[in-house]
DNA sequence: CTACGTTCCGTACTAAGGTACGGAGTCAAG
DNA sequence: CTTGACTCCGTACCTTAGTACGGAACGTAG
């Protein structure tokens, strides 16, 4: 265990890609069958070296997801790094800036709700109701 | 179809829940199937007859799932509202509260990622590369 | 009362994002 | 050179959130 430490420029196998990027093998495989990580090189018939760089690669796709991107959205994601300055991709990031600011709108409200009822349960005040119907099936602005 | 207005305290078919909810009739029953809405009142085995309340309680729904509530989330939204001023609910409340925090934050730092990525497109420096990689790969705190 | 549009119901299917399986091949330690 | 762990591969399966289907029952206008 002690002798498996993460080395920079080091060849990994995909178990151990797996663990250091807190995936499943599978999860890997399926990646690469969308597309979404290179296949990479594979000594005549053996098993898949990966390079280190895998980790952090997986890990953004996981954290973009996390973050409500799809899996075809990443693939976008991933184009535009390869391809910036590029008119396209360009607009492409500008229209998920929009997505974002209406998410975060959105989500911001909802915490406002939230917190606002939490309070008010905190305050016991268990004549009027819990307002958080009210509040959501209210706020009729998109 | 003027004679169709909403009237508060009418009956509504299903179909008619569905048009002014803007979702599918079997989005309702699916609904009705996993306990979000109640089944409604039943005249001996004829057709449900919804109270216009429904309407509202479905576009909360809705309005939750859009903000990243799945529909097992939704269904601990609505036991809310029935048990309020409970430290169990509150509690779980106050936990979503804390996973929207977490999304805002993420959220935050995808866009700023983003935006920066446009702009740097924009002012048109293809030598350094796209940095959303760099910048997304690096950001380890959850 | 009849016809047409709804609704009813169970079942099957879809799409996304994986996860599991199982037999064969590979690899490193002993 | 054998053993046991790991990997390979295709295929099948899972969950979430619905949608679609299709025949039977309902219900309302004419």
């Amino acid at each position: 265990m002690g002798t498996e430490l993460f080395v920079a420029g080091m060849e990994l196998t995909i178990g151990r890609v797996a663990k250091l990027a807190a995936v499943n093998v599978e999860t890997i495989r399926y990646y690469q069958r969308r597309g979404l990580i290179d296949e990479p090189i594979r000594p005549s018939r053996g098993c898949r070296r990966y390079p280190a760089e895998i980790v952090r690669h997986i890990r953004f796709i996981k954290r973009a997801q996390a973050l409500g991107f799809t899996l075809d959205e990443v693939s976008i994601l991933l184009r535009l790094e390869r391809a910036c300055s590029c008119a396209e991709t360009r607009s492409l990031a500008a229209h998920k800036v929009e997505l974002i600011d209406g998410k975060l709108k959105s989500l911001t409200a909802m915490r406002v709700a939230l917190a606002d009822l939490v309070e008010q349960c905190e305050a016991g005040e268990p004549a009027t109701g819990c307002p958080i119907i009210e509040v959501l099936s209210q706020a009729e602005a998109e």
